[in-house]
DNA sequence: CTTGACCTTCCCGTCACGGGAAGGTCTACC
DNA sequence: GGTAGACCTTCCCGTGACGGGAAGGTCAAG
C-alpha cells in the first residue's frame, strides 16, 4: 500500500507518517521504485498513533505505549502508569487555562469596549490591575 | 540598569529579555561598555510582557497590546478584541483538554493496572475500544 | 507520448525561547 | 597591581511535531 492510501485509511497526512519513520516509529518497506510498501501491520500502528496523539500523548509517551501494545507479555501496570501521567499533565494545564481564562474574562467583562482609552485590560497588564 | 537587575524585577530570564529586543519587542539603550542599559520605561515594557504572557497571549498579540498600551488615543474595543479572541482560544483548548481527560479518565478507571496484559487503554488506542 | 497524479529526498520555517561556548567587563579583595 | 568570579556580550544549535515547497523520479490513463 503507498501512503497516500495509508494517510487515507490513519487519517495522517503524508508528511507526518514519513516523520514518523524518520524517528523510528514505523519502519514499512520499500518497493523497487523506492516507494515506501505499507503492510497491513504498519497500517495498524499508525492508526494506534492516530488515536494515542488525538488523545494527547506525546511521541515519546506514543513510542512507550507502541511498545507495550506490541509486548504481549506487558503487565497493564505499566500502560496504566503513562496514562496517569498525561492524565495528570492535562489536569494540570486544564487548571493554568482556567485561571488564565477567570482573569481574562473578567478583565474583558470590565472593559468597556468602546471608543475611549481608558482599559481596565491594559491597566492590568501594566501592573495597576 | 543591566540586564540582571531588569531580569529580576520583571521575572522574566535574561535570555528571554535579549531575545525580546531581537524581535523588536524592547529597545534598550547601550552603554559604552556595549551592555544593554535598561531604562525605567523599558522596564516597565517588560512587566507588561511578562503579565501579558502569562496571560497566555502570543508574542504577536503582545506586540498589538503593547502598541495599543503605548498608543493614548486607542480604543478599548481594540484592546478587547484582541483579549476576546484569546479567549476564544482558551475555551477552545480548554475543551479539547477535556475531551482528552474525559476518554482517558475512563480508560485509565477500567484499566486494571495489574500485571497481567489485557488492557482497554491499548485496546482503545488499537481501535477496539 | 504526454498529462497529471502520485511518489521521493532535502531543506527551511514554525513558536518562544534554553543551553552552552568563547570571549569581553566589572567589582572586590589581597 | 593582580586575580577570582560574577557579570555581560554575540553566536549557534536544539526543542516538538510537524508543514511548505522545491527539484526530480514514477505510474496509470488516454
Amino acid at each position: 500500500m503507498n501512503i497516500g492510501e495509508v494517510a487515507e485509511q490513519s487519517g495522517l497526512p503524508a508528511k507526518t507518517i514519513r516523520y514518523y519513520e524518520d524517528i523510528g516509529l514505523v519502519r514499512p518497506a520499500r518497493g523497487e521504485n523506492g516507494y515506501r510498501a505499507f503492510g497491513a501491520n504498519d497500517v495498524h500502528k499508525l492508526v494506534f498513533l492516530a488515536r494515542a496523539r488525538s488523545l494527547g500523548f506525546t511521541i515519546e509517551d506514543c513510542r512507550a505505549l507502541l511498545a507495550l501494545y506490541e509486548d504481549r507479555g506487558r503487565a497493564s501496570a505499566d500502560v496504566k502508569q503513562v496514562a496517569q501521567e498525561h492524565l495528570g499533565n492535562i489536569e494540570r494545564k486544564i487548571a493554568e487555562l482556567q485561571t488564565m481564562h477567570a482573569t481574562l474574562s473578567d478583565l474583558v467583562t470590565r472593559c468597556h469596549g468602546d471608543t475611549r482609552p481608558d482599559c481596565p485590560i491594559l491597566e492590568d497588564l501594566a501592573g495597576r490591575g
